[in-house]
DNA sequence: TTGCATATACGATTAATCTCGTACATACTC
DNA sequence: GAGTATGTACGAGATTAATCGTATATGCAA
């Protein structure tokens, strides 16, 4: 299972969301954050299809793509790596980190308090 | 002020604990992680000293290189990056899915909880 | 002074990613 | 039927990152 390149997880993200789209659909999206070509999207969707990342079925004369890679497990693949580049593969560095620097919310902070107590009373 | 790459942050990671070293001691404590020509650590090293991410002096016939960037911005701009691709801006998402999914150690967690509530009593 | 060890400098290559143009196909409308 | 809109397919260019080879310089030892 390959991990997807940023551009691609751009795609995944918007397909996650919906279950599943058309191109124009995706590229619509995508186009709203930032200025892209219709065949930059097809083609990154077709190399992900070719990958393995996405999978599609025919509607028409058009596709509908729809992910094979799940949203969690390949989020975490990501999360691994970039830990271990970054903080050395040390969890806690990370989030002590995230927490002392960048502005985490009163909600977030609320939200990760509950999660803990959560893990807490297993 | 540039953002490092993945090869380059391998390099950072090493002077920032070090404070300063010669291209071949980087290049040996990186070759024990993985094989890498040494003439591909010192170019890296150029590179990053040209970029503003190093600078260095002269000791004999060799260079002394050492970090120009901190540390902690610089982990700061990566993690903001990274939490922006993948959780799509949300810091909480990245510590929920850390704690959920990966294998968290229970002396990480404490760390986590001791800090929390260190922000909690200000 | 010859040769080896240790440096730097610099260019070139490779690979991955991202991008888009162009060529086609197909369906709908006038 | 001609023209427009909406698709796909495919190849090729641009950029960035990472790698290493080769050329040189310099100091030291035999």
């Amino acid at each position: 299972m390959p991990t997807p390149t940023q551009a691609e997880l751009e795609i995944l993200n918007i397909l996650w969301e919906t279950g599943e789209a058309r191109v124009q659909d995706v590229h619509e999206r995508l186009n709203k954050i930032r200025p892209i070509g219709y065949t930059t999207t097809l083609k990154s969707m077709q190399v992900m299809a070719q990958k393995g990342l996405l999978d599609r079925r025919l509607d028409g004369r058009s596709h509908i793509y729809f992910p094979v890679v799940q949203e969690n497990s390949t989020k975490n693949k990501l999360l691994t790596k970039f830990i271990d580049n970054t903080f050395r593969g040390s969890n806690s560095k990370l989030v002590l980190h995230l927490l002392g620097n960048n502005r985490v919310s009163k909600e977030e902070i609320s939200e990760i308090k509950a999660f803990l107590k959560q893990i807490e009373d297993e």
